[in-house]
DNA sequence: CCATAAAGCTAATCCCATTAGCCGCGATCG
DNA sequence: CGATCGCGGCTAATGGGATTAGCTTTATGG
C-alpha cells in the first residue's frame, strides 16, 4: 500500500494536535491513527504503544511550555517578570487544553529531552524568583508555591470549576497580584537547597 | 445464586475504598464487581453506569471534603481558620488519593446532594476568607486564589512533580502563609458578587 | 402460598490496546 | 540495471473493559 511516511516526530505531533482538538483523555490510538490514514497496529512502529506516546507528548508539550515561559520573563523582572510569565502560563493552557495537562506528568528519567524540558521549565520559573532575592530553600519554596497556584488555576479554569462567569480574567490577576506580594515579604530562612531537590 | 445485598450506597462506598487503594484512574467497574463478588453487569442494577459511578464517587468525596474544611475551621478565624483549613484540605487530599481526584469533578446539576456538597466546601473557604473583611467580588477572587493553590499543590504533590525531598510540608505551611498574608492586603475593589457566580 | 419486583446471572457486542507475523516498496550496493 | 533487504505498512488474533438484552431466582408482602 502507499507510504504515508511517518516518523516518530509526526506521530506525535499529530497527537498533540488531536489532543487539543478532542480533549487529553479522549487522544487514543485508534483515533490517532484514523487521522493519520492508518491501521492502529501501524503505530506501533514508531512509538512503543499508548503509555510512550503519552510521555513523548509530555516531553513536547514541556518543552513548548519551558520556551513561552522563557519568552515572556525575557528582558522583564520583578513583577514584570512574574505577570508576564503567568499570562504566558495561562495562555499557553487555554491555546492546548490537550497538550496541558500532559506537561503535568513527571518526567521520564530515560528520556534526556524530556528531562531537560522539564528543568527548563523549572528553570523559568526559578529564575524570575531570583529577580525577588529569593535563593536556595527560599526560592525551592516559592517555585513550588508559584507552581501550585498556576497550575490550580488553570486547571480548574479548564474543568469548569469556576462556573461560566466572565470575570475569570480578574480573579487571576489577583492571585498573580497577591504572588507577587507573597514573594516580596517571602520569609528569608535558609541557605543552600540540595542540590537533588526539585523544586 | 445467593443474594450480595448490594445497594447504591455501599457500591459507591467501596468504589471509594478501591480507588484510595488503586487509584482513581485504576477504578473500573470490572476491579469493583470482583470486590464486590459479583459479576460487572450486575452492577449495572444500582448504577447507570461508568459515567454515573464516577459522579456519585466524586459526590460522596466532595461531601466528605466540605465536612472537613466545616469542621477544622470552626471555632477559629483569620490566619488561624486558613491554616487549619488548608492542614485539613491538604490531609484529605493524602488519606484518600483516590477519592480526592473525584472532588474536582464539578457537581452534577441533576444531584441535588452533589450540588449541596458542592456548595458546602466553597462556603467553608468563602466563610474563613469573610474573616479577613472580604465579601462580594473579592471574595469570589479570594476563593478561587485559595482553591487554586490548594488543588494546585495537593495535585503537584500527588503526581510526584515535587521530587522525592522530605521538604514538602515546609514548602506547603510557606504557601499558606504567603495566601495569609495576600488575603490581609487583598485588593478591596467592587461590592456585590453576581449571585450566580461559581466561585 | 403465590405474585411480583428486584437482584443477580450469562451471552453478545463494541471499542481500544497489544502482539505476531506477513508483504511489498524503495533505497542501496554490486 | 537489477537483486537485496530493511522498514513501514497491513491483517488477524487476543484480551480487557463497558454496555445492553434478556433470563432466572430470590425475597417479600398481600
Amino acid at each position: 500500500m502507499p507510504r504515508v511516511g511517518l516518523n516518530q516526530q509526526t506521530v506525535v505531533r499529530e497527537a498533540a494536535r488531536l489532543a487539543d482538538e478532542v480533549g487529553y483523555q479522549q487522544l487514543t490510538l485508534a483515533a490517532l491513527a484514523g487521522r493519520l490514514g492508518v491501521a492502529l497496529p501501524s503505530l506501533y512502529k514508531h512509538v512503543r504503544g499508548a503509555d510512550a506516546l503519552a510521555r513523548k507528548l509530555s516531553a513536547l508539550a514541556t518543552a513548548e511550555l519551558a520556551t513561552e515561559l522563557t519568552t515572556a520573563a525575557a528582558g522583564r523582572a520583578g513583577g514584570d517578570a512574574l505577570r508576564a510569565m503567568a499570562d504566558a502560563y495561562r495562555d499557553y493552557a487555554r491555546r492546548h487544553p490537550g497538550r496541558y495537562p500532559a506537561t503535568q506528568q513527571v518526567p521520564d528519567p530515560a528520556d534526556p529531552e524530556h528531562v531537560v524540558a522539564g528543568e527548563r521549565a523549572v528553570g523559568a520559573i526559578y529564575a524570575v524568583l531570583r529577580g525577588y532575592g529569593l535563593t536556595g530553600d527560599d526560592a525551592v519554596d516559592a517555585t513550588r508555591a508559584l507552581r501550585s497556584a498556576l497550575h490550580g488555576f488553570v486547571s480548574l479554569e479548564a474543568a469548569g470549576g469556576f462556573g461560566l462567569s466572565r470575570e475569570v480574567d480578574r480573579s487571576y490577576h489577583r492571585l498573580v497580584a497577591g504572588m507577587d506580594l507573597a514573594f516580596q515579604s517571602w520569609p528569608r530562612a535558609r541557605g543552600t537547597a540540595d542540590q537533588a531537590d526539585q523544586p
